[in-house]
DNA sequence: CGCTTCCGCTACGGGTCGTAGCGTAACTGC
DNA sequence: GCAGTTACGCTACGACCCGTAGCGGAAGCG
């Protein structure tokens, strides 16, 4: 992505340029790799093979594993969207469904976690993921606080704009580290009932967890 | 620490037994490495050398890098403790931070990512997380909320317990994921800000959020 | 003392890593 | 067309880690 990013906005280098089909198609293969395998028995060599490419043309792209597998993931964040579902819990409800399903992918699910325990002794690996994924998602919060304001179910926010920041990375890691951890830590199934109540609690908050 | 309790529930078996130094030493050695190397530069052999033990002798007990690492960041997780703060918004505040201090240690947050990671594609592995790491810290939950009935600040739980049990589920996810996501995703710090932020938001919903 | 199990040590085949070197392919500017 | 430049596929390589086997010896039990 990252590399993409730089073939398409430099200027046209004197020379052979880099096949974009063999960009695409090692992503391709790295996700691939990434259900068939894991992370961990993932390794470069076995990606190369699949995209029909050599390996050190992989090492000429991205520095390793890590690096490769950010790339190959962060594409998938652009499904995410957040269509007006008319209320503010509709619209919770719809983007944490939509967000599990993303994290039931198997590639999704084991690639992410090991990326970010990667990026605890890496401030590159952070940055990256960061600008390749977290920021990517940040946005649906803006969008759908902007939505519920409009409709009058929130009240305005703060003038300061750093206060304001607070709470919507506040309620980004709720939803988010909710999401993720039902899904991959306690591994149980993120469906409609389990939505559902969470988005009351987030509405609510504890005390309107109660017996419907 | 399955290992550990195995020979200690087990029959004394004939034969010499397995020495309990090694094993409180190859665990502190895994700890030290993980603080040292991170995840993915941790070996088997670099471990028992810091251990001042063989290679084999790690083998004998453990499976492979995964079951050692979860037995050695497990036990990290029973000095997390709830003493009564008096109101459930100072519990939950008190227990936020215990737990970002946990999450703060460069041998759990490398650690705990990347077994989790691994537990997606290892039933094995997830099962154990979940009995040695993730039970322990659920009764956490259950305490916070009986107090909290108790002073009369949450309802009394449904009489159905499956519908307790989802609601305290629920909970725990929400708490846990948020400090997780928190911490090692956005890589910002849980402080007290944070936590006072995050309770308010638990305690009273979204709309409670507005400029104190 | 025999029996059993654990320990430390050495050695090994198998696999992955990341790089170097080579000849060739693709594209640019003169 | 022709040099110049960069990318590609391929091979080969040393380095490292894995997980296991086999050995002699140590530590307990009866």
């Amino acid at each position: 992505m990252v590399a993409a990013m730089q073939s398409r906005t430099s200027a046209p280098r004197p020379g052979r340029p880099r096949s974009v089909e063999a960009d695409a198609a090692i992503l391709a293969a790295t996700r691939a790799a990434l259900v068939e395998l894991g992370w961990s028995k993932l390794t470069m060599g076995d990606v190369a093979g699949r995209a029909g490419v050599a390996k050190t043309t992989l090492y000429r792209r991205w520095a390793g594993k890590n690096e490769l597998v950010v790339d190959a993931v962060a594409v998938l964040f652009d499904e995410l969207e957040l269509p007006d579902r008319g209320s503010l819990a509709a619209d919770v409800e719809g983007v944490v469904l939509e967000f599990a399903a993303l994290l039931e992918r198997p590639e999704a699910k084991t690639a992410l976690m090991a990326v970010v325990a990667e990026s605890t002794s890496d401030a590159a690996l952070r940055d990256r993921i960061r600008s390749s994924i977290v920021d990517r998602q940040k946005h649906l919060v803006m969008e759908g606080r902007a939505r519920a304001q409009a409709r009058g179910e929130l009240p305005a926010e703060s003038d300061d704009p750093e206060t304001a920041a607070r709470s919507s990375d506040l309620i980004f890691d709720v939803i988010a580290g909710a999401v993720v951890h039902r899904s991959l830590v306690s591994s149980k199934p993120v469906d409609t009932d389990w939505a559902r109540d969470f988005t009351r609690l987030l509405l609510g908050g504890l005390t309107a967890i109660s017996p419907t």
